[in-house]
RNA sequence: GGUGCGGUAGCCAAGUGGUAAGGCCCGGCUCUGCAAAAGCUGUAUUCGUCGGUUCGAUUCCGACCCGCACCUCCA
């Protein structure tokens, strides 16, 4: 059964297919622009990709993910212009950054990460065959346009009504389009080439058209169709890119192509809001991986609670959520490890996707993996699979069914990028007990034995003090960090 | 003004033309010397408001109220 995700150029859900079967599925995503670090706005869309791409593979389709790295804009050159820094450096050291917090989230790296930088020649050779199409012009300062007007279903992603457009001459920011300023033809047409200006520095880069660098749509382009074909499977991105970037992409590659169908699937995600307002900086609200790291989250139950909302509807992202997404991991792991149990396992042998026999069973998980294929409905998905996780504790559960459901967790939870048991793992030396309270919690458990309460409560106290509980059962005890 | 989305329990969040998944929190029970942990279990006569269609609507239609996003380089 394909997996059905809502798209945008159709406003329909459809299923994902690769165009002959077997073939491969390409998918490709606006990455980050790499000036600073990521926020969990950014990280909201990559993760809800990364979801889409884990469950694509283990559909079965042979996904090739692309994803690329803006790494030249007015942002890059400004910041590292100020820290007196090439571009190049700059850049490599904020790629490095997100790749860092990608893992730390669980992502999967896409399969061809490609700079805009490293891809100005078929950014310029895309940009010749428009001007050669009567589909862009120079301009006086030896910028090149794409000419809007020459692209006759423009606005068809975004559905907005061409005519509206070129009259609008002011934008949402209160900002006159002045269309003469820029000696453009008409206020709707976007740069494909900037003209080299003296606070570009040392940034720029030989063309047909002089000294400059690539508009920021272009790269898109012709990363995409370099990568992937002229026409390729899917093409996704946050809402905000839907116009004007996407629909810019659309007309550009098109007429660049000849060929009306750039991308066959849009596949957009909501925004996040943080504590009920919009993320931006002048909230202060703009929260990045290792800020949420220093208030105590897990990078686990962050990527947990970013994508434990629909991707098509706005999330409202709060500390909170991050705690709730905790305890749900926490809720998850010790039903695992009853499962683990009852096929005398260990947790150490639950890597997802789990290997069981020829692991093709999904248990109680079916329903689960289900509405996760009904346009990535991940919350309904986690719902499903906590009711089957009730189910799984059943004791009159055989090991054959204890083996499929988790055969079929396994599976489910690598889908959504989940994994159990890493806080242990890495606890594991920080929880070393220290002598004396292994001593003691030795000492209080002899006293409890002995049924001198009192005393025993006492010692609980003293443990307490150092940092440290004792969880007795009926034939021991464990201690943990409080 | 244009385009689009949403209002479901204390919080978060699915879903369906036939009388509301799940998570967090909270309550109860079991267990326990007491706790903790763990397991079980309970909590929306109700799904923004008002109409309409229907045997029946939270789910379809209309109106209205409220909130949100995008509208030229923000994921």
């Amino acid at each position: 059964m394909p997996i059905r995700v809502h798209d945008t150029l159709s406003r329909s859900i459809k299923p994902l297919l690769p165009k002959q079967p077997g073939a491969e599925y390409g998918m490709y995503c606006c990455g980050p622009t790499v000036y600073g670090p990521a926020h969990i706005g950014n990280f909201r869309t990559f993760l809800v990709q990364d979801v889409l791409r884990r469950a694509l593979q283990l559909d079965g389709l042979a996904v090739k993910h692309v994803r690329n790295i803006t790494d030249v804009d007015d942002k890059t050159i400004r910041q590292s212009q100020a820290e007196k820094i090439s571009l190049k450096d700059f850049t490599a050291k904020w790629t490095k950054k997100f790749h860092a917090d990608c893992d730390a989230l669980n992502m999967l790296a896409p399969h061809v990460e490609p700079s805009a930088v490293e891809h100005i020649p078929h950014q310029i050779a895309m940009i010749e065959k428009l001007v050669a199409g009567g589909h862009a012009y120079k301009t006086g300062d030896g910028s090149v346009y794409f000419k809007v007007c020459s692209c006759h279903d423009y606005g068809k992603l975004a559905h907005l009504d061409r005519d509206s457009l070129r009259t609008q001459d002011t934008n949402s920011a209160g900002s006159v389009n002045d269309a003469d300023e820029y000696e453009r033809e008409s206020v709707s047409d976007f740069a494909l080439w900037k003209a080299r200006k003296p606070a570009d520095g040392e940034n720029f880069w030989p063309s047909p058209w002089g000294e400059g660098r690539p508009g920021w749509h272009i790269e898109c382009s012709a990363m995409s169709t370099h990568y992937l074909g002229e026409t390729f499977d899917l093409h996704g991105g946050g809402i905000d890119l839907c116009f004007p970037h996407h629909e810019n992409e659309i007309a550009q590659s098109e007429c660049a192509t000849g060929k009306k169908d750039f991308a066959a699937h849009w596949f957009h995600s909501a925004h996040l809001m943080v504590d009920g307002a919009k993320m931006s900086k002048s909230l202060g609200n703009l929260y990045t991986l290792d800020d949420l790291v220093a208030k105590g989250a897990t990078p686990p139950a962050v990527r947990y609670a970013l994508i434990a909302g629909h991707y098509r509807s706005q999330l409202n992202f709060t500390l909170k959520s991050v705690e709730d997404a905790a305890g749900a991991i926490a809720k998850i792991e010790k039903a695992a490890t009853k499962l683990l149990e009852k096929c005398g396992l260990s947790p150490a042998d639950f890597a997802p996707p789990v290997v069981l026999e020829k692991n093709t069973a999904w248990g109680a998980f079916l329903p689960a993996w289900e509405t996760l294929c009904d346009d990535l409905n991940v919350p309904g998905a986690l719902g499903k699979i906590f009711t089957a996780l009730h189910a799984a504790n059943d004791p009159a559960l055989t090991v054959e069914q204890a083996r499929a459901d988790l055969s079929g967790l396994g599976k489910i939870l690598y889908a959504l990028g989940i994994r159990l048991f890493t806080a242990k793992k890495d606890a594991a030396g920080a929880d070393e007990i220290p002598t004396e309270v292994a001593a003691l919690g030795a000492k209080r458990w002899a006293a409890k034995q002995a049924k001198d309460f009192a005393g025993a409560d006492a010692m609980r106290g003293e443990l307490e003090k150092l940092g440290w509980k004792s969880l007795d059962r009926k034939d021991g005890y464990a201690l943990v960090k409080l």
